[in-house]
RNA sequence: CGGGGUGUAGCGCAGCUUGGUUAGCGCGCUUGACUGGGGGUCAAGAGGUCGCAGGUUCGAAUCCUGUCACCCCGACCA
């Protein structure tokens, strides 16, 4: 059945809201398509919900195809769960808490994996019932720091969340290979949304596990950065993204006495920097300072020196190291552990047996360098890593600390050897890729390919998870030799709410007048407007919407109201139908209706009894 | 959690500095007339705990204190 302008509720409106700053957002709300509730929180109307139930109604056909089966699974857990996997610590604040009556604390859940490995626990037994793969269509909570952008980061939303478990990595019914289904599945899905769609790798983050690729659209509105080869065989996501092989010296020439300055107040590159350039009277760029990052593992400190211009990546400092516990560690304990925060350089490793230096390849080099000097608002200059570093510290010392962190439990010799590292014991010093990369690096593919960014949204991610679950929640399955294993596993999401923003925020997503929807996804697929809703006008309306109702997957929705044309062809234009049929007196005096695609700048007339085809052969370019 | 900002009609805002009758404007809404192919015109209306609580004062949207909500910039996040 058609739907009629008036009997549904779409709120269109004239001004937008305030608080929208991106395309989607301000079109989604002028458009009558979402609500907001509260910050983070939208009501979606019945264009919206129309729109979403056709998102996923791709996603469950190529789920089947892909041949994984639909599940729905609570969204309040038991937090013991989160503790037991430890990802209640690992998701931190942004795991939503709710205490029940007993006040007993429930997580709400923003993924399932927990869920959804203890369901497979309690029912499969055999590796004769592997592999399985299941998914659900659900409402995922996160206590988001900051929601943003409506639609794009909301602390409610809609995810498509698939898990899948296997005995082995490869071979038939092998992990890769159910990977591979849901990669293609993703693509066909995507396609199928209309969506312009890049493929990137990216770590795999606080869900853990081993190969991780997320599909991202383009859109300069992204919250993302992606890096890719101009070779156009490399992209990965800015947590991954690996640098090209970069030289280093360490054993360069001093450019000078290493000379304290007086930086009162100074603790940030910035600020140093300004403070040169204003007191001294000096140009100093941030690409010639040291930035010295305190890190803790355990009892052992890190320090770990990039390039003053560049971030640090905390990701690939832990895969060097081989060590998951590395973080940044908080300013208090290290005072109190004698580092002087804001004001520490790398020469601060020379008189302690604690302290690991990690140097970014950028920053291990020779030439001007000007960085803290292990005391309150004092810098140097003219630091220089033979003469300062290497040479004071001392190789015996040097030794035993590699040792002791080697020694470390929880070191991982495995993961540490797949970074790109350089660990010389005549060097002194670790030397690795530890810094984000940025427009302008070389490609890791070492190609002379060189990096260059885009931002982009995140609408899928697909992981392979391996056994942390099965092995933290020990779920067994008994193998064809009756030995207890743990399955390893994978997991796929979709954003399904952000696929609509997405859409809109894509090149071709909108323009100034509204939205413009790949027909798939669109609410409705066709709208007529008769510039009158009375006699012949009305019965042509209602029989064209039953006439086309009747074709493959075309809805209708009638503009019934009372309105002057003007405003009705605004409002069509504003919520982004594919297709519009006007009807008017002067053309169905000759047996004609105006037919126009909401891309198009003009209106065809076509004949009454051609209507159909014409609106098919219309839909398939759309 | 830091820094900044905003809460006044459904939406967008003015009024607040310098307290003073019935708190305004645009859009939207209701009714009527004229109109009728890209947000029309005129007329008459409806609609407000000025975020909340306390204080100062003869008198508070306006000044003070507290509180809540929301937004923006930072935070290594689907």
């Amino acid at each position: 059945m058609p739907t009629l302008w008036s009997q549904t509720l779409i709120p269109t409106a004239r001004q937008v809201p305030a608080e929208a700053e991106v395309p989607s957002h301000q079109l989604l709300l002028r458009a009558g398509y979402i609500h907001k509730l509260g910050s983070g929180i939208y009501d979606y109307l019945p264009l919206g919900v129309r729109s979403l139930h056709k998102v996923m109604a791709i996603i469950r056909d190529e789920m089947a195809a892909a041949g994984a089966v639909e599940v729905f699974m609570p969204t309040l857990q038991p937090v013991e769960l989160w503790e037991q996997t430890g990802r209640r610590t690992a998701y931190g604040d942004n795991l939503f808490v709710v205490r029940d009556r007993h006040s007993r604390e429930q997580a709400l859940g923003p993924t399932h994996e927990e869920v959804i490995t203890t369901l497979v626990g309690a029912y499969v037994e055999s590796y004769k019932q592997l592999p399985l793969t299941l998914y659900q269509i659900q409402t995922k909570f996160r206590d988001e720091f900051r929601p943003r952008f409506g639609i794009l980061r909301s602390r409610e939303f809609q995810m498509k969340d698939a898990y899948s478990f296997h005995l082995a990595l490869d071979g038939p019914g092998g992990l890769d290979e159910t990977y591979r289904k849901q990669f293609d599945a993703y693509c066909r899905i995507f396609k199928r949304c209309g969506l312009p769609y890049e493929i990137v790798e990216a770590e795999s983050g606080p869900i853990g596990g081993s190969a991780s690729h997320e599909f991202m659209v383009p859109s300069p509105t992204g919250e993302d950065v992606i890096l890719k080869s101009d070779q156009g065989n490399y992209a990965a996501n800015v947590e991954k993204c690996e640098i090209g092989t970069r030289t280093y010296d360490l054993a360069f020439a001093p450019t000078g006495t290493l000379e304290d300055v007086h930086t009162p107040s100074c603790p940030g590159i910035d600020d140093v920097a300004a403070f040169f350039k204003k007191n001294l009277k000096t140009k100093l760029k941030p690409q010639n300072m040291l930035k010295t990052l305190v890190c803790r593992a355990g009892n052992l400190w890190l320090i770990a020196v990039v390039r003053g211009d560049h971030e640090l990546n905390l990701a690939k400092l832990r895969v060097v190291c081989g060590m998951h516990e590395i973080d940044l560690a908080p300013d208090a304990e290290a005072r109190d552990a004698g580092f002087t925060i804001g004001f520490v350089g790398p020469h601060v490793a020379v008189n302690r047996d604690d302290v690991l230096l990690v140097v970014d390849p950028d920053a291990a080099q020779g030439g001007f360098w000007v960085t803290g000097a292990n005391k309150i608002d004092h810098h140097v200059k003219h630091f220089n890593w033979q003469r300062d570093v290497i040479t004071a510290r001392g190789q015996r010392l040097v030794r035993k600390l590699k040792a002791a962190w080697e020694n470390k439990p929880g070191f991982d010799r495995a993961s540490a050897m797949t970074g790109q590292r350089d660990w010389d014991p005549d060097q002194e010093i670790l030397i690795a890729d530890i810094r984000n990369a940025g427009d302008g690096d070389p490609s890791p593919q070492n190609d002379s390919g060189t990096l260059r960014a885009t931002k982009g949204i995140e609408i899928g991610h697909v992981f392979k998870l391996g056994d942390k679950y099965t092995k933290a929640l020990d779920v067994t399955v008994l193998d064809e030799g009756n030995q207890r294993k743990h399955p390893i596993m994978g997991c796929y999401g979709i954003g399904v709410n952000r696929i609509l923003a997405a859409a809109i925020e894509r090149d071709a997503g909108h323009d100034d007048h509204g939205i413009i929807w790949p027909a798939s996804i669109a609410p409705y697929t066709v709208l007529i407007t008769p510039i009158k809703y009375e006699g012949a006008l009305r019965d042509t309306a209602d029989q064209l919407a039953a006439q086309l109702e009747a074709l493959p997957g075309i809805d209708v929705l009638i503009d019934d109201r009372d309105e002057r044309a003007g405003v009705k062809f605004k409002d069509a234009d504003l919520i982004g139908i594919p297709l519009r049929i006007t009807i008017g007196d002067k053309a169905l005096a000759n047996g004609q209706v105006e037919l126009k695609a909401r891309t198009a700048q003009k209106a065809d007339l076509v004949a009454l009894a051609d209507v159909p085809q014409h609106v098919m052969q219309l839909l398939k370019g759309l």
